[in-house]
DNA sequence: TGATATTTGTAGCCTAGGCTACATTTTTCG
DNA sequence: CGAAAAATGTAGCCTAGGCTACAAATATCA
């Protein structure tokens, strides 16, 4: 059964949603590796590649090549054996995903998601979530 | 500063977060494929990668190399030059991503994030959503 | 039919994000 | 101090998911 090409339309229906979704992603782990370094750099003073690694469950030598790319994107500078630290960027970046990553929790446990799973579905969702949503979840957490 | 070891926990806390984000997000593109060659099956009679690959806004050898992954893991069959097909693992697969999909942006659209942003976080945010919470979604839209 | 279009498939390249193994540097402590 | 332990960095490999370019098969139509 072969159908015209017609019957199709030209403009790629889903390519839009689908092109935006995939390079959001690409940039959702060092989303991760931002919020994370700023929290270690709060609450215990400095970065380490080595506690980065263990915090996220993955070996040392991927956080590293992470953390260039941190560097290579202008988020963060690290002085070797001395840990890592945020740039202007990388802190602003890391403000913001992390008052995002609250405000999804906060949504998701509002509509009655077990807060386990709220935190560990927020960390997939959160890279995903548009300014728009972000206002439509604030306004209805600030209705109720 | 170097704070004895001691202070940051031996079991990495995010780690279970962040991996499962992680994995999870591996077969989030199959999941896309599998949900549009069930919509091309339904209403052009036949899934063919080129048509799949515009849909998708991809080249159309990235979009036969998915094939390739789904066939591999027993998703699909395709005849060369005939289309592809989805087995009854992939059907299934279809269906649940077809359902979770309408779920979350009914979701969005009740909390008033506009339509259009909806459909568009929903295609990012749907691979991310555990079965607790699309338990939440549904029971918070059945109560309104 | 036969030339042209389209579709499909293959090959090769790239980046991101993982890993292990090994080498080096720094810190710790007897 | 100097040896052992820990942290860091490097090299090389892998898969997924993109791409372009080229080759081959199939459809279309004058």
């Amino acid at each position: 059964m072969r159908v015209p090409p017609t019957t199709l339309p030209a403009e790629p229906t889903h390519a839009r949603r689908f092109g935006k979704a995939r390079t959001a992603q690409a940039s959702a782990v060092l989303e991760d590796y931002a919020e994370l370094i700023a929290d270690l750099l709060a609450s215990e003073g400095e970065a380490r590649p080595t506690d980065i690694a263990r915090r996220l469950g993955v070996s040392h030598a991927t956080a590293i090549k992470a953390i260039s790319r941190l560097k290579r994107e202008g988020l963060a500078t690290a002085r070797p054996y001395r840990g890592v630290f945020l740039t202007e960027a990388g802190e602003r970046l890391a403000a913001r995903v992390r008052e995002r990553h609250r405000l999804v929790v906060d949504l998701l446990v509002a509509l009655g998601v077990p807060a386990e799973a709220a935190e560990q579905d927020a960390e997939g969702i959160e890279h995903h979530v548009s300014d728009a949503t972000l206002a439509a979840f604030s306004r209805f957490l600030k209705a109720r």
